[in-house]
DNA sequence: GCCACGGATGAAACTTACTTTCATGAGCCC
DNA sequence: GGGCTCATGAAAGTAAGTTTCATCCGTGGC
């Protein structure tokens, strides 16, 4: 099997089935039909042969090997293994139709809260786990050492980007955010070696950060994504990846578990950053918590 | 088989291997050698195939085979996933984490990222336990009954503010979001009975946020505050008051948790909202996600 | 509009894993 | 020692998993 088509996705270590998540857009149609019946269910699809598997995502024993084979196992008894353990570990949701779903027409508030809540943390916890400690590393050197940090992001993202850009500029590190495509993309024609460009995009499609990150490294800045789908278009033009880890449900929740992802690793950024220099940050945000004290009520405790 | 050895165990609940491990006497020779390897290291039994297994144990399949059913089980492939199971719950308790507490100086990134991920994720999980679903509901039936929707927070709020403001747009309600106090301040003056001014200040004591909520009230309109103080001086000028429940450690973590615990509580209010009148929210969420496809790089699934 | 190309897919051939059958032989009671 | 039981592995048989390959379909040239 010379030529395997293996993915080499260097690791999974967040679960196996955050994982697949990850990776399903990128899969075929037919083999995402299995991804679908496999994260839906892992247990039971461990319990399945793979003939059976076949069956029931309407396909063929080859196409369920492939995709073993795509999201990184060496053959279907794997899996099966990989999953049964993967479901074990797995704590019992607390509201057995609330987890992951759609939120049910006649819900109530209540009900929808908790769901929200328990998908938000969720993407929150799975991020996370899955995250590389050693690419981060790589991303807090090369912010570390930069001469200037630009970071792109659209519609949403631009939350994310916009915040992370803040977060930065508060320890005293040169960072700007573009919400605009053109500004960006001038500002990245002037990045060089050294420099780093950051692109957030949750599903790694958006054209426009595509574009900026390209052209800032063709310019030699070393680029950065955050994305939810590892195998995504952006990654091409990416020195390094950093993914997120919610499996957002359509429209339903306005976004927000993926966005929640994002923060919480421009969060992890941002705080092995600051570590680098802990005086000079801790001095810097002092600073700048003392600029915004006038417009504070009561300096001291709140309300008698 | 009419002389099936099978010790038919209803379901053995203290776990396979303690099962297992109290059949051992009571098997042949040659299956307690199989038992044996299997309680040593389940998980590597798991990994192993029926041959290997046997060769290992220095018997044969059909040995194994009848191991399996001594134990109860169907076949192989069954022991298989059930000794995988047993073997992934058998391993975490996921380390003492660093709770609530500071980041110690000396921490690595994987440290830094594990106690994070925990903090948000309780924020998130806490926040949502606590929150009131009749306040919310109020606040619903004001948003939905509302004229025109006004949302005001300053700095890190600001964005959470900003991330309110869009996704009440994208569902057609009428909101305005203004990062700038005195446009805040003329657009508060226009509000009236039926309108929404919704605050959202962390600490509950940003002065701009107040004063704004205070002009919106004073016209009629309905004020509402989000905030991690329930007696803080903004509560003063709501009438309704939401709380999220971040303990915030000082300034190490930027203040993601008070943030994602914030944009959680925006999520439950605008799933709220949308589910007051499903087929009309969907129905601009498609056209709003329809109209920036363009932006996207490959409609369909994402590369080869 | 046509053709070449490449990827996706399932049928079928093939290999490996699992299961059953059965012959052997060891112990054991009479 | 004969006739039993039972444990055992060899080998046959079956099912599961894997590979190969021909076909199909959409895409991008010309």
């Amino acid at each position: 099997m010379a030529k395997s088509p293996k993915i080499s996705v260097s690791h999974e270590p967040g679960g196996l089935i955050v994982h697949i998540s990850g990776l399903l857009p990128s899969l075929s149609p037919a083999e995402q039909r299995v991804a679908r019946l496999v994260v839906a269910d892992p247990a039971d699809a461990a319990r399945r042969t793979i003939t059976d598997l076949a069956t029931a995502a309407e396909t063929s024993e080859a196409t369920v090997i492939r995709f073993c084979r795509s999201v990184g196992m060496d053959g279907y008894p794997q899996l099966r293994i990989r999953l049964a353990a993967e479901a074990a570990r797995r704590v019992e949701p607390p509201d057995a139709r609330v987890v992951g779903g759609d939120i049910p027409p006649g819900a109530d508030l209540a009900q929808i809260i908790a769901t929200i809540a328990f998908n938000d943390a969720r993407a929150v916890e799975e991020t996370a786990e899955q995250l590389d400690p050693a690419v981060c590393e790589r991303v807090v050197d090369a912010i570390v050492g930069a001469g200037r940090i630009d970071i792109y992001g659209a519609g949403a993202s631009g939350f994310v980007a916009s915040d992370f850009q803040q977060k930065l500029h508060r320890i005293g590190r040169t960072a700007f955010y573009f919400p605009d495509v053109h500004t960006a993309l001038t500002s990245a024609a002037l990045l060089g070696r050294g420099d780093v460009a950051i692109g957030i995009s949750h599903t790694g499609t958006t054209s426009d950060v595509v574009e900026v990150l390209e052209q800032a490294r063709s310019r030699g800045a070393t680029t950065v994504v955050l994305t939810n789908f590892p195998r995504s278009p952006v990654t091409d033009v990416a020195d390094h990846v950093l993914t997120t880890a919610a499996r957002e449900t359509t429209y339903r929740s306005g976004a927000t578990a993926s966005r929640l992802a994002q923060l919480t690793v421009v969060d992890c950024l941002f705080v092995g950053v600051a570590a680098r220099n802990r005086p000079r940050a801790r001095k810097a945000l002092e600073a700048t918590a003392e600029a915004v004290r006038s417009h504070r009520i009561g300096s001291g405790r709140r309300r008698a």
